[in-house]
DNA sequence: TGTACATCAGTGAACGCGCGTTCACTGATGTAC
DNA sequence: TGTACATCAGTGAACGCGCGTTCACTGATGTAC
């Protein structure tokens, strides 16, 4: 890498480390482009010629942290539990997350989730990687024989996946919805749906 | 009603006739508020007066055909056929109706599904309508005895609503798959589920 | 190796646009007596 | 019933704001010879 190069991935750095630091102060709608360049050191038009909008740049800024939080959450998940266990345990570790700044969270989602695949790349590799560690989970409990084998573990990833988009629905629609009532739905929905897939002991 | 609240009322639809032509022509983006006024013969501060905002003018424009559509499709609900048929009768009804628009329901949708309930009064008021109504499918399916006693209908209601927010969520998200495409991935993830709710036959 | 030129990240100011909001005003309608 | 006043829907123009975009420019860095 040049110099050149070096002092652009610099002022990167700087836009997105100031980009973190308001939007979580703020939320989105109250920060302004060009108040995240003056708290960067830099020119506004400097902030648009390295990020295309302030939705991509909301998107940039949270993804390190949300690939981590992904990461950690996939480290700590409990081997001795069954299924339905683990995949709650992973979505409540993200509820628990999205909790800490719902109005940030939602703005990210909001202005992600509709878009075309191509707009919103790490939006599109995050939930691409949920959704592989849910069809992993699910394959591994069918190589035990516990999942019916006709079952695509991909397409079942992305049923939990709704049923958890589902509760994430409610958890940001309703104000007053806590984390713990959002998983137990979450629970009950999930619970009723893995016993379609559970391999029934022949009679 | 007065002479006043009628000519208000006279108002109000003739802002809302603007707005649905123009929302469909052009888009939400794509459309002013002030393009609406004109187009309604209407000052734009009388527009304000009546929709706080562009999205709520989006909603209430909207809201009619959707109430119509949503009582249109559960009118031409087969009864000959499964649970499982119905739930993707419906569905595929609304797949192919906002497939006639993409971008504009698009938008719809984006502007609506994750703000606070009260923010949004019709669209709250049609997803409750839709799972209301498949809870009463549900239930009555129960009363045959073909689902589990201990299922909670609205709950399972709530599980296919998500099933089938996630498949809407791919039609929006790529461009290039069909209603059809779409209806299919719905279709076996919500026959997984059912599976999971159906008496099953004691050995 | 040095020189001369090309490249390109970043600047800072300005632009046009849409948004919601405000405000003084008009004139029709409603109401109190 | 008529009159005098109050109410209020709608007007039209202006405001401040944030957005993305544009543009001529600077100056450091890279490259061709």
């Amino acid at each position: 890498m040049n110099r050149r190069q070096a002092s652009k991935q610099e002022t990167r750095q700087l836009i997105l480390a100031a980009a973190r630091l308001l939007f979580a102060q703020k939320g989105m709608e109250e920060c302004t482009i060009r108040d995240i360049a003056k708290a960067a050191g830099v020119s506004p038009a400097s902030v648009v010629v390295h990020f295309k909008s302030k939705t991509a740049l909301l998107e940039e800024a949270l993804n390190r942290d949300l690939e981590n939080a992904l990461t950690a959450f996939i480290a700590s998940m409990p081997e001795d539990q069954g299924l339905l266990e683990r995949l709650l345990h992973l979505a409540t570790d993200f509820f628990r997350l999205y909790d800490q700044n719902r109005d940030l969270y939602r703005a990210l989602i909001r202005h992600t989730i509709f878009e075309p695949e191509g707009e919103t790349p790490h939006m599109t590799s995050l939930s691409e990687r949920y959704i592989r560690f849910l069809a992993g989970l699910i394959e591994s409990e069918q190589n035990r024989g516990r999942i019916k084998p006709e079952v695509d573990p991909m397409m079942a990833a992305a049923a939990c996946f709704s049923l958890y988009l589902g509760a994430l629905i409610m958890l940001f629609r309703q104000a007053e919805m806590s984390v713990e009532a959002v998983a137990e739905v979450l629970a009950a929905m999930t619970g009723q749906y893995l016993d379609g897939l559970t391999e029934r002991i022949k009679p």
